[in-house]
DNA sequence: TTTTGTTGATTGACGAGTCAATAAAACTCA
DNA sequence: TGAGTTTTATTGACTCGTCAATCAACAAAA
């Protein structure tokens, strides 16, 4: 049976597994078996490729804010001027793609993570320096001084919309919380003017 | 030695120690042997006390909520006016006593812990429901039929400041977050007079 | 014959929850 | 009052299950 270049299949399967059971079951407690299982192999085959679970976990992460990187990037390459910019970023952030059940429960359990694990905790601050600087890019030229505050609200209202989807048991409305976004930035810009 | 009425207080410590244990590692992963011994006592007396570990998770819970209720109720009690009140609601939230490290470490994992306990969903949905309603009353007779999108947006960014706090690594730092809310608040209601 | 893929079975650790035993208060009632 | 009895407090030792990680072995491609 063994097809040969079986490495990167079987590791994005292990990938993508390991996000849906996380976040399908809202929780890191998710054993190696039900991940392989998922991934259509045994454990020791999952241990095999990845060596540990926590490395599973890890590439994970990884799987999900590259896509989410990648997102904002693709938005940002077509959107002119800061105004445009910023309606791009909120708009990927909740992107079908971003913003599902699993995703958004992985998420949740990535912060946890990053909690114990040093490099969990350094992704995570890779991503919001990004976003971060992302942010600051387009306000800064809207608003000046307040760049820095609106920043931060922005990244912690985008969060928290996150963390309150993943409680919710509906299905993600990405539309709404868009509209949230915007909406906040515009009560800000409107005003600073 | 057994004192009698040690009841109440062996399990107050150890929803104390569980709130301790859980903030400070940044885990549900903390084991009955752990808590027990920050509380004082061995695992046997933690079991007798509470039955099982998912229990004495739920009670250390309900002192959070408890707590944080408490706190947004006193300074609810002293302030006249939608406005007022409102100022109130933020600096309640971020209050020195509900701001701690453990107890904001302690939140993002009852989030997690309602993803899988059905009686921890139940009582972060209660808080919500409670937030919101206080947040409505005193919104609506300010902005009329933005009340809605304003309550929800605040929740959010209150909940997405607790979540970057737990992850920031500094003593978190009420004052920022208080005035962040405020600001928030503020854009919106002089924009829409 | 070496490299790559694959798994069933096993190991070893750890941890939740139980049990049996001990001790001291607090009742009971003659 | 004081000998028995019950109730509450407390723990060390143990059971039982689970799970990450390893191993030995086999298969097929290069």
């Amino acid at each position: 049976m063994p097809k040969l270049g079986m490495e990167p299949i079987r590791k994005a399967a292990l990938v993508n597994a390991t996000i849906v059971e996380v976040g399908r079951s809202g929780s890191l407690d998710v054993t190696v078996s039900q991940i392989a299982k998922r991934a259509g192999m045994s454990t020791a085959l999952a241990h095999h490729y990845f060596g540990s679970k926590e490395a599973m976990f890890l590439a994970a992460m990884r799987q999900v804010l590259s896509i989410y990187g990648a997102e904002i990037r693709g938005a940002l390459a077509v959107a002119e001027g800061p105004e445009a910019r910023l309606q791009a970023i909120a708009r990927a952030s909740f992107s079908p793609a971003n913003f599902r059940r699993e995703v958004v429960g992985a998420w949740l359990n990535f912060y946890v993570l990053a909690q114990t694990v040093p490099e969990a905790r350094r992704l995570l601050g890779v991503y919001q320096g990004r976003l971060r600087s992302n942010l600051l890019a387009c306000l800064r030229p809207l608003s000046g001084k307040q760049a820095d505050s609106i920043a931060k609200g922005l990244g912690a209202l985008i969060d928290g919309l996150y963390l309150r989807e993943a409680l919710s048991g509906q299905a993600p409305d990405g539309k709404a919380s868009v509209a949230l976004v915007l909406d906040y930035l515009n009560a800000k810009l409107t005003r600073g003017r």
